[in-house]
DNA sequence: TTGGATTGATACCTGTACGTATTATATTGT
DNA sequence: ACAATATAATACGTACAGGTATCAATCCAA
C-alpha cells in the first residue's frame, strides 16, 4: 500500500488531495461544531477567540489593533466584533494613554467567567478533532500546519 | 534540536502550537491572497469554488443541495451565492425533470472563460503555500489534514 | 391512497471578512 | 515648528456563514 506521487499530474488535478476544499472543510467544520457547543453560553466561537487572547494577555494592555493581529483578523472585523462584545457586557474599551487613537481592551468580571465555562467545550472539541492522530502526528501536522499558515499569511501580505 | 512533548500542558495552552489560530490563519490567508489575485477577473474566492466544483462535474447535472455538500457549506449561503452568480452571468438554474424542488446548475460559456483564467492564479497560489514543504510533507500534512477535516466534518454532525 | 414525515430551496436575521474612504492622532524629515 | 506621512479606529458597502421559519414537492407507511 503506497501512494503514487502524481508528480505528473497539474496541482490541482480532482483526484489528488487538494489544499483549498480540505482546508475549507476542516475550518468550517471546526467552527460551526464549535457554534453549536458555545450557543448556551451566547457567545460565538469568534467572540471566544477574543476573549481568549484578551485573558491571556491579562495585565499588558492590549489594543484593537493588537488584537487583529493575534487572530489574523483587520481592523474593520475588530472594530465591529469588539463593538458587539462591549454592548453585551463582555468587554469594556478605554482609550489609551499612551496613544490617544488606540482603544485598551478589558475582559469584564462577566466575560472572564462565560470564557472559563466556554473553554471546557473547546478543549473537548479540540482532542474530538485531533483525536484520530497519533500524539506524534498531531504534532508533526501543527508543525507543518504553521509552516503553510506563514507562506499563506506571506502571500496575503501579512508579516 | 528536539521539541518536548509537553504531555503535561493542557491542549490549549498558549506556549503550544494550537490548531485553531493555525487553522485560521491558513484558511484566512489562503483565502485573500486568493481574493487579490482574483479582484481583476470580478470574481470572489467562493465563486472560484462553486465553478471549479461546477466545471469538473460538467456533463452530471448538479443541484444546489449538492455543491453546498461539495463546498462544506450550507443550503441558504449557497442560495445567495448561485443567485448572485446568475445575476452576473457565470451560471444558469433550471429546475430538474427528476425533482421539481431542485435547481439544477449549469456553467454559462462566459463562467467557463472566467474559470479558466482565474484556475491559473489558483495553482501559482497553491504552490506558493505548499512551496515551502518536501513533495513527501506535502503529501503527509494533505493526507493528515484530511483526516483533521473528517473529523471535524463529524463533530459538526456533517456526513 | 391519503396523511405524516422528509427534503430542496428560499426569505429573513445576526455575525463576520474585508475593501474603500474618512477622521483623529502620532511620527518623521527638514 | 511645520508639513508630509503613517497609523488606529470607524462608517459604509458587498459577500459569505449559518440559524430559524416557510413553502412546495416528494416519499413512505398504514
Amino acid at each position: 500500500m503506497h501512494e503514487p506521487l502524481d508528480e505528473e499530474l497539474p496541482l490541482d488535478a480532482p483526484n489528488r488531495r487538494r489544499l483549498p476544499p480540505l482546508l475549507r472543510k476542516a475550518w468550517y467544520s471546526l467552527n460551526q461544531a464549535f457554534r453549536r457547543k458555545l450557543a448556551s453560553e451566547g457567545i460565538t466561537p469568534d467572540q471566544f477567540t477574543a476573549l481568549r487572547w484578551l485573558v491571556e494577555k491579562d495585565g499588558k494592555p492590549t489594543t484593537q489593533k493588537q488584537l487583529a493581529d493575534l487572530m489574523s483578523s483587520d481592523a474593520n472585523t475588530i472594530a465591529s466584533l469588539v463593538k458587539r462584545m462591549e454592548t453585551t457586557g463582555f468587554i469594556k474599551r478605554e482609550v489609551s494613554r499612551q496613544d490617544r487613537r488606540a482603544n485598551v481592551l478589558n475582559v469584564t468580571s462577566n466575560g472572564k467567567e462565560v470564557f472559563k465555562r466556554a473553554r471546557k467545550s473547546a478543549i473537548d472539541l479540540q482532542a474530538e478533532v485531533l483525536g484520530d492522530l497519533s500524539v506524534r502526528q498531531a504534532e508533526e501536522f501543527l508543525r507543518l500546519l504553521e509552516k503553510v499558515a506563514d507562506a499563506a499569511g506571506k502571500s496575503a501580505g501579512r508579516v
